[in-house]
DNA sequence: GACGCTCAAAGTGTCAACACTTTTGAGTTT
DNA sequence: AAACTCAAAAGTGTTGACACTTTGAGCGTC
């Protein structure tokens, strides 16, 4: 059921792509699986076309795979698919990194440094690991590169992927301790205005984080799911 | 006119797609232009249904920027924009070398010094800059990463660009020359096996290429073509 | 001349029907 | 039981018409 009240100026299509995008992240279009125009016509209760867009633009962004009159697929990573994404975010979001510290006002460094303090304090206070958010430094530095086209090449594709992917690793264990002080380091590079330093920092940050997420091994069981 | 024989399985929306993604090379469809369903579908002599298909494709590569209820407009990149392609380049070019570096046999290693050795000689021979084909030892480096995502960002969107930048921005004088030996200290490197001088060097030529590119001033002629 | 309003024309989004291709499953043969 | 055939069903690609939104020409007012 496509919500058709205009809350905003939109296209059925659009709406029908988000609400596509979330079946995907919550597994309810699983990799691998069929995407039936005809069906999540009716389902939606739109016509086709406006399936077609969304699938299109899906496939835009890499989630969708389709060929000439064949049914349309989530995309379906494999482990050596993952770990070419890994290593493009080591490729992309070092070099981020390497632009922060080129870039970045002493200013805006200052409060990049204050919020992790924060979210230090509150993880001291709550005990919480969500105080240390993960993405939310990855986040402040990529959009802080400056590098517009880098920052739509992460959060356009990429990202859309490895969303996907978390979903149906189900729950990793976190390392969010370890991570947070590998972002620590990582500042402390940016401060020193260490540029070469600060991007291995950030890439042997991200090998870590795909070694623990694909250690888990839970990878190869992706297709009991 | 789309051609219509079937000299291969294909769909119109892809025919339209491919005769499209030429008329923004040639500049027929110039960066800025508007992209006219109607129109458009009257010049191919099909319904405007391929024509969105071809529109959503070209969408998906950057070539074309879209609103709700908008034309759709071939994309003009600033020249904010083509430096952070450049940077792009730079990042996943520089990234691709590093893994040829730790990667490629020696035998495969062999080959292409062969093969650079050989257009090295006709070049010799002809006196053609041809010979020096920039893009070919460029293809060749990103191909042997064996990083599939690595290998379709590039040449799914980020070339795709450049080469319609390449047609607006005219006869451009080569620096061939330059540009080869540079080839020769990145091969140098990755004989050496030393993947942080490999991906250092074929950084500052790819920054160098841009440097040159930009530093012609016809970018901000473009508007006048 | 500049600005704002109106409204028809132009253009995009959606629909349902038809054309075309692929898949499925029943029936037959080995 | 396995392999093959083939027609029907299912699904994708395309079309033309209608619904909806944007654009721009024409007109009136200041």
């Amino acid at each position: 059921m496509v919500d058709r009240t205009a809350s905003e100026a939109s296209t059925l299509g659009e709406r029908v792509f988000e609400q596509m995008l979330d079946m995907i992240y919550r597994g309810d279009l699983a990799p691998g699986s069929v995407v039936n125009e005809a069906a999540l016509a009716v389902r939606f209760q739109v016509s086709r076309g406006p399936i077609r867009e969304a699938v299109r633009r899906l496939q835009g962004i890499q989630l969708v795979t389709r060929e000439p009159f064949a049914k349309a697929r989530v995309v379906k990573l494999s482990r050596q698919a993952l770990a070419d994404l890994y290593e493009m975010r080591e490729a992309l979001e070092g070099y981020a990194c390497r632009l922060v510290t080129e870039r970045m006002s002493d200013q805006d460094l200052a409060e990049l440094i204050a919020a992790l303090e924060t979210a230090r304090q509150d993880y001291l206070r709550d005990g919480q690991p969500e105080s240390l958010s993960d993405f939310d430094f990855h986040s402040r530095i990529i959009r802080a590169s400056g590098n517009a086209r880098l920052i739509s090449t992460l959060y356009g594709d990429l990202y859309h992927l490895l969303r996907m992917m978390r979903r149906i690793k189900g729950h990793v264990p976190q390392r969010k301790h370890d991570a947070y002080s590998e972002h620590w380091q990582i500042i402390r590079a940016i401060k020193a205005r260490d540029a070469d330093l600060a991007e291995s920092l950030m890439r042997a940050h991200i090998r870590r984080a795909a070694a623990h997420t694909m250690d888990e091994g839970q990878l190869t069981d992706v297709a009991s799911r």
